[in-house]
DNA sequence: TTTAACTGGACTACTTAACAGTCCAGTTGT
DNA sequence: ACAACTGGACTGTTAAGTAGTCCAGTTAAA
């Protein structure tokens, strides 16, 4: 999340140029699902000033981008620039490691969620306001009419989600949570491919929605452990390829490995 | 900690050279009590090959920061390289706004880490080893002979800390809250100014080794409870200029700013 | 239909960061 | 006295990024 940069001295120096760090951010902004199939991204002068960098930089970028397939430069014609390939040949952006997370166990995931959602979540029943729980309403008659459609279905839960965190006044505490959950994205959208994986998820943020109606922090705290605990079971399934549902630990876990 | 990179698109490509990551990866180590007054840095030829970069490339960060006082080229002679200065006429080093850490608040900081942290150290009380105990007892006695010292006090003080939290087996969490922690760096070696600061602080960590040798989670918790709470009295005391002293609050508490 | 404002493609000349290598004078510890 | 270091000071080279220009095609409004 917020990292003050304390890596030690006998780490070598991450150099990264311009353009990588250009593609590695629209890359980033797909896989999180903010950019999606079919957009169009800016004109690349308006990227250059934009990004303050010059325009043959965005344009190393984006040919990178084009030479892997992750965007289209709009077919024949030469206006407007890229449209977003979320998977690209069956190969899928971003990074997907299904037994650990930037290297974090899965189950450390999950521990630090249980854990911290609920207590922000709990504080942002508090301070949600009727506009934010209206919002919320409708971004579930949404979410019904993107049962089918996994990546859509996921935006809305996207936003859905950050929402809520974003209502409570912990702003550093919710930043967390918010990297938290975009890491679990990869693997969502894997689960999210399980029949009745949708309907669960809407199930679940029905009964949270009513229980933040009711500004109920308990009742919103243990809404959130049921979800993120069938996340998890979810996630586990998916692991396992396919088949069984192992119960969710709820417990820590991790490779140790002290200072 | 652990970033997503996940950056608006509108946001500018924040370049930074090499000389200058080198640079600020020397202050950040110095800001955060690791290298302290008088340490030696490795030589050029060193510092270049274990940051994988040309030694034109240290030089030129250390000319920086000798340029900028922050390392002291040795005197008159030409040998080994370079002093740390922890503060250079009166300017200390690091960030240090006395309300707010990194963009959050104090109150969020403190909130957040009575959160996690008490969660962590339980953890790890399940999980130290003898020679991690044997360690703390024996930081405890340097802590005791540091007490006239506050730099140097610090430094104990990190090394105490750190050795319990990641003693825990989630490390997502634990470095967490090392963040957290070393965040509160710039803040507590003002409080430690405060006479009694540090005499405090010793007696809480002869309680929680207390209740870390019973092995007992819940004590553990309580003693790092007690002890963050004082931590937050104190820099309150701080950032009152320096008379009295406020409850804590323990509460949440940010400047609001919704997605 | 004409026209003005866009788009991306392509190319130039220039600046700068970083690299790799060398040589030197002084300091250290054996 | 010696070998093994240290930082200082050069060199030439490579690669990234900048700033500018010109062009051909598209778009939408006049």
């Amino acid at each position: 999340m917020m990292p003050v940069p304390l890596s030690p001295l006998h780490e070598a120096i991450h150099k990264q140029t311009a353009k990588e760090m250009i593609r590695d951010k629209i890359v980033s902004l797909i896989a999180s699902g903010i950019l999606q199939v079919g957009d169009e991204l800016p004109s690349e002068r308006e990227l250059a000033s934009m990004l303050m960098v010059s325009r043959e930089t965005v344009r190393g970028a984006v040919q990178r981008l084009a030479g892997e397939g992750i965007v289209q430069v709009s077919q024949g014609a030469r206006t407007r620039i890229a449209n977003v390939n979320v998977d690209v040949g069956g190969q899928r952006i971003g990074v997907t490691n299904p037994t650990s997370i930037n290297g974090y166990s899965l189950d450390a995931v999950h521990a630090a969620r249980l854990l911290v959602e609920t207590a922000v979540v709990a504080d942002a029943a508090k301070h949600l306001s009727t506009e934010d729980i209206k919002r919320l309403e409708e971004s579930i008659l949404v979410q019904e009419q993107a049962c089918n459609d996994p990546v859509r279905f996921l935006i809305c839960d996207r936003e859905f989600h950050l929402t809520i965190y974003y209502a409570s006044e912990n702003r550093l505490l919710a930043d967390f949570v918010v990297d938290l959950y975009t890491y679990m994205l990869d693997h969502r959208r894997i689960a999210m491919g399980k029949p009745g994986a949708i309907e669960k998820s809407l199930e679940d943020h029905r009964f949270i929605v009513r229980a933040l109606k009711m500004r109920n922090p308990e009742a919103v705290s243990a809404a959130f452990s049921e979800h993120i605990l069938r996340i998890h079971d979810t996630s586990l399934a998916v692991d396992a390829d396919g088949a069984g549902f192992k119960p969710a630990p709820a417990s820590w876990g991790n490779e140790k490995e002290p200072a």
